[in-house]
DNA sequence: TCAACTTTGTGAAGTAGGGAACTAATGCCT
DNA sequence: AGGCATTAGTTCCCTACTTCACAAAGTTGA
Protein backbone atom coordinates (compact mmCIF):
# COMPACT_ATOMS: atom_id res chain seq x y z
CA UNK A 1 0.00 0.00 0.00
CA UNK A 2 0.90 3.62 0.23
CA UNK A 3 2.62 4.73 -3.13
CA UNK A 4 1.70 7.96 -2.61
CA UNK A 5 5.21 9.46 -2.77
CA UNK A 6 4.58 13.16 -2.84
CA UNK A 7 1.34 13.37 -5.30
CA UNK A 8 -1.42 11.70 -6.94
CA UNK A 9 -3.09 9.42 -4.51
CA UNK A 10 -6.19 7.44 -6.68
CA UNK A 11 -9.61 9.59 -5.44
CA UNK A 12 -10.80 9.33 -2.60
CA UNK A 13 -14.96 8.43 -2.42
CA UNK A 14 -15.40 7.24 -6.27
CA UNK A 15 -18.92 8.46 -6.32
CA UNK A 16 -20.62 10.94 -4.97
CA UNK A 17 -19.50 14.16 -6.71
CA UNK A 18 -22.01 16.81 -6.26
CA UNK A 19 -23.71 17.66 -9.21
CA UNK A 20 -22.77 21.54 -9.14
CA UNK A 21 -19.07 20.54 -8.44
CA UNK A 22 -19.62 18.25 -11.74
CA UNK A 23 -20.92 21.30 -13.56
CA UNK A 24 -17.99 23.47 -13.24
CA UNK A 25 -15.25 20.85 -13.74
CA UNK A 26 -15.54 21.68 -17.57
CA UNK A 27 -15.03 25.33 -16.94
CA UNK A 28 -11.92 24.99 -15.24
CA UNK A 29 -10.63 22.34 -17.58
CA UNK A 30 -11.03 25.00 -20.11
CA UNK A 31 -9.46 27.54 -18.12
CA UNK A 32 -6.50 25.06 -17.36
CA UNK A 33 -6.18 24.36 -21.24
CA UNK A 34 -5.83 28.34 -21.92
CA UNK A 35 -3.40 28.53 -19.14
CA UNK A 36 -1.40 25.90 -20.62
CA UNK A 37 -1.35 27.73 -24.36
CA UNK A 38 0.01 30.58 -22.86
CA UNK A 39 3.00 28.52 -21.32
CA UNK A 40 1.71 29.08 -17.63
CA UNK A 41 3.13 25.54 -15.45
CA UNK A 42 1.64 26.51 -12.43
CA UNK A 43 -0.96 28.19 -10.63
CA UNK A 44 -2.26 28.89 -7.41
CA UNK A 45 -6.15 27.95 -6.39
CA UNK A 46 -6.53 31.66 -5.99
CA UNK A 47 -5.37 32.38 -9.19
CA UNK A 48 -7.02 29.85 -11.05
CA UNK A 49 -10.55 30.47 -9.47
CA UNK A 50 -10.62 33.89 -10.35
CA UNK A 51 -10.01 33.05 -13.58
CA UNK A 52 -12.89 30.81 -13.53
CA UNK A 53 -15.17 32.79 -11.78
CA UNK A 54 -15.62 31.32 -8.71
CA UNK A 55 -13.98 31.61 -5.23
CA UNK A 56 -10.99 29.75 -4.22
CA UNK A 57 -12.50 27.87 -1.21
CA UNK A 58 -15.03 26.39 -3.65
CA UNK A 59 -12.56 25.40 -6.32
CA UNK A 60 -10.49 23.44 -3.48
CA UNK A 61 -13.33 22.29 -2.20
CA UNK A 62 -14.46 20.85 -5.63
CA UNK A 63 -10.39 19.66 -6.59
CA UNK A 64 -10.77 17.46 -2.89
CA UNK A 65 -13.55 15.44 -4.38
CA UNK A 66 -11.89 14.14 -7.50
CA UNK A 67 -8.23 13.60 -5.05
CA UNK A 68 -5.11 15.57 -4.09
CA UNK A 69 -3.35 16.47 -6.86
CA UNK A 70 -1.88 20.43 -5.97
CA UNK A 71 1.14 20.77 -3.88
CA UNK A 72 1.07 22.82 -0.58
CA UNK A 73 2.72 26.13 -0.52
CA UNK A 74 2.94 25.84 -4.17
CA UNK A 75 -0.17 25.64 -6.20
CA UNK A 76 -1.11 23.16 -8.73
CA UNK A 77 0.68 21.55 -12.28
CA UNK A 78 -1.33 22.54 -14.97
CA UNK A 79 -1.04 20.54 -17.38
CA UNK A 80 -0.74 17.15 -14.04
CA UNK A 81 -4.16 18.57 -12.98
CA UNK A 82 -5.55 18.80 -16.72
CA UNK A 83 -5.39 15.56 -17.05
CA UNK A 84 -6.83 14.42 -14.28
CA UNK A 85 -9.50 16.49 -14.57
CA UNK A 86 -10.33 15.92 -17.83
CA UNK A 87 -10.13 11.62 -17.24
CA UNK A 88 -12.58 12.39 -14.80
CA UNK A 89 -14.80 13.76 -17.26
CA UNK A 90 -13.92 11.58 -19.73
CA UNK A 91 -12.43 13.14 -22.17
CA UNK A 92 -9.79 10.90 -22.63
CA UNK A 93 -11.65 8.85 -24.70
CA UNK A 94 -13.63 10.24 -27.48
CA UNK A 95 -17.44 10.27 -27.40
CA UNK A 96 -19.48 9.96 -30.74
CA UNK A 97 -22.39 12.32 -30.85
CA UNK A 98 -25.18 12.19 -33.18
CA UNK A 99 -27.03 15.75 -34.31
CA UNK A 100 -30.50 15.19 -35.28
CA UNK A 101 -31.66 18.43 -37.39
CA UNK A 102 -29.68 20.22 -39.62
CA UNK A 103 -30.82 24.09 -39.06
CA UNK A 104 -29.03 26.92 -38.01
CA UNK A 105 -28.65 25.59 -34.52
CA UNK A 106 -27.19 22.00 -36.03
CA UNK A 107 -24.81 23.95 -38.25
CA UNK A 108 -23.78 26.36 -35.37
CA UNK A 109 -23.09 23.18 -33.76
CA UNK A 110 -21.33 21.02 -36.45
CA UNK A 111 -18.69 24.24 -36.90
CA UNK A 112 -18.35 24.61 -32.80
CA UNK A 113 -14.78 24.26 -32.53
CA UNK A 114 -14.94 23.68 -28.93
CA UNK A 115 -17.25 20.21 -29.31
CA UNK A 116 -13.91 17.84 -31.24
CA UNK A 117 -11.34 19.98 -28.98
CA UNK A 118 -12.91 18.32 -25.93
CA UNK A 119 -13.13 15.03 -27.19
CA UNK A 120 -16.30 14.79 -29.00
CA UNK A 121 -16.97 13.94 -32.47
CA UNK A 122 -19.65 14.51 -34.58
CA UNK A 123 -20.15 10.48 -35.74
CA UNK A 124 -23.45 11.29 -37.46
CA UNK A 125 -25.89 14.09 -39.16
CA UNK A 126 -29.65 13.44 -39.66
CA UNK A 127 -32.68 15.71 -40.99
CA UNK A 128 -35.68 14.86 -42.75
CA UNK A 129 -35.82 17.60 -45.05
CA UNK A 130 -35.48 16.89 -48.44
CA UNK A 131 -33.54 19.97 -49.25
CA UNK A 132 -31.01 19.23 -46.65
CA UNK A 133 -30.93 15.58 -46.65
CA UNK A 134 -27.47 13.91 -48.73
CA UNK A 135 -25.72 17.74 -48.54
CA UNK A 136 -22.55 17.66 -47.38
CA UNK A 137 -20.97 19.15 -44.14
CA UNK A 138 -17.31 19.11 -42.60
CA UNK A 139 -16.85 19.12 -39.48
CA UNK A 140 -13.33 18.65 -37.71
CA UNK A 141 -13.30 15.87 -35.91
CA UNK A 142 -10.65 14.57 -33.29
CA UNK A 143 -8.37 17.48 -35.18
CA UNK A 144 -9.25 16.19 -38.91
CA UNK A 145 -11.80 17.11 -41.42
CA UNK A 146 -14.37 15.47 -41.90
CA UNK A 147 -17.12 15.40 -44.84
CA UNK A 148 -20.59 14.32 -43.58
CA UNK A 149 -23.36 13.96 -45.13
CA UNK A 150 -26.67 14.24 -43.94
CA UNK A 151 -29.16 11.35 -43.72
CA UNK A 152 -32.75 11.00 -44.00
CA UNK A 153 -34.40 10.67 -40.87
CA UNK A 154 -35.41 6.84 -41.29
CA UNK A 155 -32.13 5.81 -41.07
CA UNK A 156 -31.44 7.65 -37.12
CA UNK A 157 -31.45 3.74 -35.92
CA UNK A 158 -29.14 2.34 -38.47
CA UNK A 159 -26.66 5.51 -38.34
CA UNK A 160 -26.39 5.03 -34.33
CA UNK A 161 -25.85 1.09 -34.83
CA UNK A 162 -23.26 1.42 -37.17
CA UNK A 163 -21.22 4.45 -35.26
CA UNK A 164 -21.92 3.37 -31.58
CA UNK A 165 -22.47 6.75 -31.06
CA UNK A 166 -23.23 7.54 -27.33
CA UNK A 167 -24.77 11.26 -27.04
CA UNK A 168 -27.61 12.31 -29.15
CA UNK A 169 -28.49 16.08 -29.94
CA UNK A 170 -31.63 17.13 -30.79
CA UNK A 171 -31.66 20.45 -32.87
CA UNK A 172 -35.11 19.83 -33.99
CA UNK A 173 -38.51 21.75 -34.30
CA UNK A 174 -40.40 21.59 -30.69
CA UNK A 175 -42.80 19.49 -32.36
CA UNK A 176 -40.78 16.23 -32.98
CA UNK A 177 -38.33 16.09 -30.63
CA UNK A 178 -40.29 14.06 -28.51
CA UNK A 179 -40.24 11.88 -31.43
CA UNK A 180 -36.70 11.83 -32.11
CA UNK A 181 -36.08 11.17 -28.43
CA UNK A 182 -37.90 8.38 -28.42
CA UNK A 183 -36.40 6.71 -31.78
CA UNK A 184 -32.79 7.64 -29.69
CA UNK A 185 -33.89 5.78 -26.74
CA UNK A 186 -34.57 2.50 -28.64
CA UNK A 187 -31.90 2.81 -30.27
CA UNK A 188 -29.28 2.42 -26.90
CA UNK A 189 -28.70 6.15 -26.45
CA UNK A 190 -29.23 6.69 -23.03
CA UNK A 191 -27.36 10.68 -22.96
CA UNK A 192 -29.60 13.64 -24.67
CA UNK A 193 -28.85 17.17 -24.91
CA UNK A 194 -32.61 18.46 -26.14
CA UNK A 195 -32.31 22.40 -27.82
CA UNK A 196 -36.02 22.28 -28.59
CA UNK A 197 -38.47 24.10 -25.96
CA UNK A 198 -40.32 21.00 -24.57
CA UNK A 199 -39.77 18.88 -21.67
CA UNK A 200 -39.02 15.49 -22.82
CA UNK A 201 -40.21 11.86 -21.21
CA UNK A 202 -37.80 9.58 -21.02
CA UNK A 203 -37.26 6.08 -19.47
CA UNK A 204 -35.22 5.98 -16.03
CA UNK A 205 -31.82 5.22 -16.83
CA UNK A 206 -31.48 7.96 -19.82
CA UNK A 207 -30.30 11.12 -18.67
CA UNK A 208 -31.50 14.42 -20.44
CA UNK A 209 -29.77 17.95 -20.69
CA UNK A 210 -32.06 21.06 -21.80
CA UNK A 211 -30.45 24.03 -23.36
CA UNK A 212 -33.38 26.35 -23.82
CA UNK A 213 -32.06 29.92 -25.16
CA UNK A 214 -35.48 31.62 -24.45
CA UNK A 215 -35.70 30.42 -20.82
CA UNK A 216 -32.38 31.79 -20.23
CA UNK A 217 -33.30 34.85 -21.58
CA UNK A 218 -36.42 35.26 -19.84
CA UNK A 219 -34.49 34.72 -16.27
CA UNK A 220 -32.51 37.84 -17.50
CA UNK A 221 -35.61 39.72 -18.02
CA UNK A 222 -36.75 38.68 -14.84
CA UNK A 223 -33.91 40.56 -13.08
CA UNK A 224 -34.13 43.63 -15.58
CA UNK A 225 -37.59 44.52 -14.66
CA UNK A 226 -36.93 44.06 -11.09
CA UNK A 227 -34.67 47.28 -10.92
CA UNK A 228 -36.71 50.35 -11.80
CA UNK B 1 -58.85 47.15 1.54
CA UNK B 2 -59.24 43.83 0.62
CA UNK B 3 -60.83 44.15 -2.76
CA UNK B 4 -59.65 40.19 -2.66
CA UNK B 5 -63.20 38.65 -3.47
CA UNK B 6 -61.73 34.89 -3.96
CA UNK B 7 -58.61 35.52 -5.84
CA UNK B 8 -55.59 37.48 -6.95
CA UNK B 9 -54.58 39.11 -4.05
CA UNK B 10 -51.26 41.09 -5.18
CA UNK B 11 -48.26 38.84 -4.37
CA UNK B 12 -47.16 38.61 -1.16
CA UNK B 13 -43.27 39.35 -0.65
CA UNK B 14 -42.62 41.44 -3.34
CA UNK B 15 -38.75 40.71 -3.23
CA UNK B 16 -37.49 37.14 -2.71
CA UNK B 17 -38.76 34.49 -5.06
CA UNK B 18 -35.50 31.95 -5.12
CA UNK B 19 -33.24 31.81 -7.99
CA UNK B 20 -34.37 28.18 -8.69
CA UNK B 21 -37.81 29.32 -8.42
CA UNK B 22 -37.29 32.29 -11.30
CA UNK B 23 -35.21 29.51 -13.43
CA UNK B 24 -38.14 26.80 -13.58
CA UNK B 25 -41.28 29.89 -14.05
CA UNK B 26 -40.60 30.34 -17.95
CA UNK B 27 -41.04 26.18 -18.63
CA UNK B 28 -43.63 26.71 -16.18
CA UNK B 29 -44.74 29.42 -18.50
CA UNK B 30 -44.36 27.87 -21.88
CA UNK B 31 -46.34 24.14 -20.97
CA UNK B 32 -49.58 26.74 -20.09
CA UNK B 33 -49.51 28.22 -23.24
CA UNK B 34 -49.55 25.24 -24.83
CA UNK B 35 -52.34 23.67 -22.45
CA UNK B 36 -54.09 26.75 -23.64
CA UNK B 37 -53.15 26.59 -27.25
CA UNK B 38 -55.49 22.94 -26.97
CA UNK B 39 -58.05 24.08 -25.41
CA UNK B 40 -57.72 23.04 -22.10
CA UNK B 41 -59.07 25.74 -19.52
CA UNK B 42 -57.62 24.18 -15.65
CA UNK B 43 -55.16 22.57 -14.56
CA UNK B 44 -54.22 21.00 -11.49
CA UNK B 45 -51.22 21.08 -9.82
CA UNK B 46 -50.13 17.56 -10.19
CA UNK B 47 -50.99 17.69 -13.67
CA UNK B 48 -49.10 20.47 -14.87
CA UNK B 49 -46.06 19.40 -12.71
CA UNK B 50 -46.22 16.05 -14.46
CA UNK B 51 -45.58 17.89 -18.09
CA UNK B 52 -42.96 20.51 -16.43
CA UNK B 53 -41.19 17.53 -15.16
CA UNK B 54 -41.01 18.88 -11.50
CA UNK B 55 -42.99 17.63 -8.30
CA UNK B 56 -46.44 19.31 -7.76
CA UNK B 57 -44.96 20.06 -4.25
CA UNK B 58 -42.68 21.52 -5.83
CA UNK B 59 -44.63 23.58 -8.16
CA UNK B 60 -46.77 24.60 -5.86
CA UNK B 61 -44.36 26.06 -3.62
CA UNK B 62 -42.99 28.04 -6.66
CA UNK B 63 -45.99 29.92 -7.34
CA UNK B 64 -47.04 30.73 -3.51
CA UNK B 65 -43.92 32.74 -3.89
CA UNK B 66 -45.39 35.07 -6.52
CA UNK B 67 -49.25 34.58 -5.03
CA UNK B 68 -52.26 32.50 -4.69
CA UNK B 69 -53.73 32.05 -7.90
CA UNK B 70 -55.38 28.20 -7.65
CA UNK B 71 -58.65 27.73 -6.35
CA UNK B 72 -58.37 24.60 -4.07
CA UNK B 73 -60.66 21.70 -5.22
CA UNK B 74 -60.31 22.46 -8.57
CA UNK B 75 -56.62 23.41 -10.09
CA UNK B 76 -55.67 26.74 -11.46
CA UNK B 77 -57.22 28.46 -14.60
CA UNK B 78 -54.56 28.31 -17.23
CA UNK B 79 -54.71 31.96 -18.94
CA UNK B 80 -55.19 33.49 -15.04
CA UNK B 81 -52.03 31.65 -14.38
CA UNK B 82 -50.69 32.41 -17.53
CA UNK B 83 -50.98 36.19 -17.13
CA UNK B 84 -49.53 36.42 -13.86
CA UNK B 85 -46.50 34.13 -14.46
CA UNK B 86 -45.87 36.18 -17.91
CA UNK B 87 -46.22 39.35 -15.93
CA UNK B 88 -43.70 37.94 -13.06
CA UNK B 89 -41.40 37.11 -16.01
CA UNK B 90 -41.70 40.33 -17.52
CA UNK B 91 -42.90 39.08 -20.49
CA UNK B 92 -45.69 41.66 -20.57
CA UNK B 93 -43.24 44.98 -22.25
CA UNK B 94 -41.11 43.80 -25.03
CA UNK B 95 -37.55 43.40 -24.35
CA UNK B 96 -35.51 44.68 -26.56
CA UNK B 97 -31.98 42.55 -27.68
CA UNK B 98 -29.30 43.41 -29.85
CA UNK B 99 -27.61 40.13 -31.10
CA UNK B 100 -23.47 40.68 -31.55
CA UNK B 101 -21.90 37.71 -33.81
CA UNK B 102 -24.07 36.39 -37.08
CA UNK B 103 -22.20 33.22 -37.45
CA UNK B 104 -24.38 30.03 -37.56
CA UNK B 105 -25.31 30.82 -33.88
CA UNK B 106 -26.60 34.50 -34.03
CA UNK B 107 -28.32 33.14 -37.68
CA UNK B 108 -30.23 30.02 -35.21
CA UNK B 109 -31.02 32.62 -32.65
CA UNK B 110 -32.61 34.94 -35.13
CA UNK B 111 -34.61 33.10 -36.69
CA UNK B 112 -35.37 31.43 -33.44
CA UNK B 113 -39.01 31.59 -32.78
CA UNK B 114 -39.34 31.40 -29.42
CA UNK B 115 -37.70 34.57 -28.97
CA UNK B 116 -40.59 36.90 -30.51
CA UNK B 117 -43.88 34.58 -28.85
CA UNK B 118 -42.21 35.16 -25.42
CA UNK B 119 -41.72 39.25 -25.50
CA UNK B 120 -38.38 39.94 -26.85
CA UNK B 121 -37.62 41.46 -30.02
CA UNK B 122 -34.21 41.78 -31.65
CA UNK B 123 -33.45 45.15 -32.50
CA UNK B 124 -30.09 44.76 -33.40
CA UNK B 125 -27.66 42.76 -35.13
CA UNK B 126 -23.95 42.96 -35.63
CA UNK B 127 -20.45 41.98 -36.92
CA UNK B 128 -17.15 43.08 -37.62
CA UNK B 129 -16.82 40.36 -40.63
CA UNK B 130 -16.94 42.05 -43.98
CA UNK B 131 -18.34 39.49 -45.96
CA UNK B 132 -21.72 39.79 -43.44
CA UNK B 133 -21.73 43.37 -43.08
CA UNK B 134 -24.74 44.76 -44.80
CA UNK B 135 -26.35 41.59 -45.05
CA UNK B 136 -30.26 41.66 -44.71
CA UNK B 137 -31.89 39.04 -42.05
CA UNK B 138 -35.21 38.74 -41.38
CA UNK B 139 -36.75 38.37 -37.95
CA UNK B 140 -39.99 38.05 -36.45
CA UNK B 141 -40.56 41.10 -34.48
CA UNK B 142 -43.66 40.83 -32.35
CA UNK B 143 -45.30 38.58 -34.79
CA UNK B 144 -44.30 40.79 -37.64
CA UNK B 145 -41.90 39.73 -40.28
CA UNK B 146 -38.77 42.37 -39.94
CA UNK B 147 -35.88 42.73 -42.11
CA UNK B 148 -32.84 43.70 -40.31
CA UNK B 149 -29.55 44.76 -41.49
CA UNK B 150 -26.31 43.51 -39.93
CA UNK B 151 -24.04 46.39 -38.70
CA UNK B 152 -20.34 46.63 -38.42
CA UNK B 153 -19.11 46.48 -34.96
CA UNK B 154 -18.04 49.53 -34.52
CA UNK B 155 -22.08 51.17 -34.45
CA UNK B 156 -22.77 48.56 -31.39
CA UNK B 157 -22.92 51.49 -28.71
CA UNK B 158 -25.00 53.81 -31.49
CA UNK B 159 -27.37 51.00 -32.31
CA UNK B 160 -27.42 50.25 -28.26
CA UNK B 161 -28.06 53.44 -27.91
CA UNK B 162 -30.88 54.17 -30.47
CA UNK B 163 -32.78 51.14 -30.15
CA UNK B 164 -32.62 51.22 -26.12
CA UNK B 165 -32.09 47.70 -26.28
CA UNK B 166 -31.51 46.53 -22.73
CA UNK B 167 -30.26 43.02 -23.74
CA UNK B 168 -27.02 41.68 -25.50
CA UNK B 169 -26.10 38.47 -26.92
CA UNK B 170 -22.76 37.83 -27.49
CA UNK B 171 -22.65 35.10 -30.38
CA UNK B 172 -18.88 35.99 -31.12
CA UNK B 173 -15.86 33.36 -31.29
CA UNK B 174 -14.17 33.47 -27.69
CA UNK B 175 -11.14 36.01 -28.25
CA UNK B 176 -13.53 39.18 -29.18
CA UNK B 177 -16.45 38.53 -26.16
CA UNK B 178 -14.71 40.10 -23.17
CA UNK B 179 -14.32 42.88 -25.72
CA UNK B 180 -18.04 43.28 -26.96
CA UNK B 181 -18.78 42.65 -23.33
CA UNK B 182 -17.29 46.16 -21.92
CA UNK B 183 -18.88 47.65 -24.87
CA UNK B 184 -22.03 46.45 -24.78
CA UNK B 185 -22.14 47.53 -20.37
CA UNK B 186 -20.19 50.89 -21.20
CA UNK B 187 -23.15 51.56 -23.82
CA UNK B 188 -25.21 50.75 -20.62
CA UNK B 189 -26.81 47.00 -21.06
CA UNK B 190 -26.71 45.50 -17.85
CA UNK B 191 -28.26 41.82 -19.33
CA UNK B 192 -25.95 40.00 -21.30
CA UNK B 193 -25.94 36.34 -22.58
CA UNK B 194 -23.28 35.02 -23.66
CA UNK B 195 -22.76 32.10 -25.93
CA UNK B 196 -18.82 32.37 -25.84
CA UNK B 197 -16.84 29.99 -24.10
CA UNK B 198 -15.29 32.46 -22.06
CA UNK B 199 -15.81 34.06 -18.00
CA UNK B 200 -16.64 37.26 -18.70
CA UNK B 201 -15.80 40.04 -16.26
CA UNK B 202 -18.59 42.65 -15.39
CA UNK B 203 -18.92 45.23 -13.04
CA UNK B 204 -21.76 45.17 -9.99
CA UNK B 205 -24.46 45.64 -11.56
CA UNK B 206 -24.49 43.42 -14.74
CA UNK B 207 -26.14 39.93 -14.78
CA UNK B 208 -24.33 37.52 -17.36
CA UNK B 209 -25.93 34.53 -18.41
CA UNK B 210 -24.17 31.61 -19.92
CA UNK B 211 -24.62 29.01 -22.08
CA UNK B 212 -21.60 26.68 -23.08
CA UNK B 213 -22.49 23.78 -25.43
CA UNK B 214 -19.71 21.86 -25.19
CA UNK B 215 -20.27 21.94 -21.18
CA UNK B 216 -23.38 20.51 -21.40
CA UNK B 217 -22.05 17.91 -23.66
CA UNK B 218 -18.90 17.54 -20.84
CA UNK B 219 -21.63 16.98 -18.13
CA UNK B 220 -23.66 13.71 -20.11
CA UNK B 221 -20.27 12.53 -20.71
CA UNK B 222 -18.88 12.35 -17.05
CA UNK B 223 -22.17 10.73 -16.54
CA UNK B 224 -22.06 8.35 -19.29
CA UNK B 225 -18.41 7.28 -18.15
CA UNK B 226 -19.81 6.45 -14.74
CA UNK B 227 -21.61 2.76 -16.16
CA UNK B 228 -19.52 0.43 -17.01
C1' DT C 1 -77.50 22.56 4.77
C1' DC C 2 -74.29 19.24 5.61
C1' DA C 3 -70.93 15.78 4.72
C1' DA C 4 -67.54 13.75 1.73
C1' DC C 5 -64.04 14.62 -1.42
C1' DT C 6 -60.61 17.22 -3.97
C1' DT C 7 -56.75 20.22 -4.32
C1' DT C 8 -54.30 24.23 -2.89
C1' DG C 9 -51.10 26.72 0.17
C1' DT C 10 -47.80 26.32 3.87
C1' DG C 11 -45.13 24.99 8.04
C1' DA C 12 -41.62 22.07 9.36
C1' DA C 13 -38.08 18.69 8.67
C1' DG C 14 -34.38 17.13 5.85
C1' DT C 15 -30.59 17.76 2.34
C1' DA C 16 -27.25 19.80 -0.46
C1' DG C 17 -24.29 23.50 -1.38
C1' DG C 18 -21.51 27.73 -0.22
C1' DG C 19 -18.30 30.50 2.68
C1' DA C 20 -14.96 31.29 6.09
C1' DA C 21 -11.65 29.79 9.03
C1' DC C 22 -8.44 26.39 10.50
C1' DT C 23 -4.74 22.77 9.85
C1' DA C 24 -1.11 20.83 7.70
C1' DA C 25 2.22 20.25 4.19
C1' DT C 26 5.73 22.14 1.18
C1' DG C 27 9.27 25.40 -0.54
C1' DC C 28 12.38 29.13 0.48
C1' DC C 29 15.59 31.80 2.90
C1' DT C 30 18.81 32.48 6.36
C1' DA D 1 19.06 22.65 9.73
C1' DG D 2 15.33 25.36 11.22
C1' DG D 3 11.97 28.82 11.08
C1' DC D 4 8.92 31.55 7.98
C1' DA D 5 5.83 32.30 4.28
C1' DT D 6 2.67 30.28 1.23
C1' DT D 7 -1.04 27.55 -0.20
C1' DA D 8 -3.65 23.05 -0.53
C1' DG D 9 -7.02 20.19 1.89
C1' DT D 10 -10.56 19.95 5.45
C1' DT D 11 -13.93 21.07 8.95
C1' DC D 12 -17.72 23.51 10.56
C1' DC D 13 -21.54 26.44 10.17
C1' DC D 14 -25.09 28.66 7.74
C1' DT D 15 -28.08 29.62 3.94
C1' DA D 16 -31.03 27.98 0.25
C1' DC D 17 -33.59 24.60 -1.68
C1' DT D 18 -36.45 20.35 -1.64
C1' DT D 19 -39.65 17.11 0.21
C1' DC D 20 -43.19 15.72 3.19
C1' DA D 21 -47.37 16.06 5.36
C1' DC D 22 -51.33 18.45 6.82
C1' DA D 23 -54.72 21.94 7.49
C1' DA D 24 -57.55 25.35 5.11
C1' DA D 25 -60.59 26.26 1.42
C1' DG D 26 -63.43 25.13 -2.02
C1' DT D 27 -66.71 21.96 -4.81
C1' DT D 28 -70.13 18.48 -5.46
C1' DG D 29 -73.99 15.65 -4.33
C1' DA D 30 -77.62 14.19 -1.36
Amino acid sequence: MSISLGKGRPRKADRGIPDATVARLPVYHRVLVSLSEAGVQTVSSEALAAKCGVSSAKFRKDLSYLGSYGTRGVGYDVSYLTYHISRELGSAQPWGVVIVGVGNLGRALISYRGFTSRGFAIVGLVDNHPDVICESLTATELGNLVALKVRPLVELETIVGATKAQIGVIATPADCAQGVCDRLVSAGIRSILNFAPVVLEVPNGVEVRKVDLAVELQILAFHEQRRG
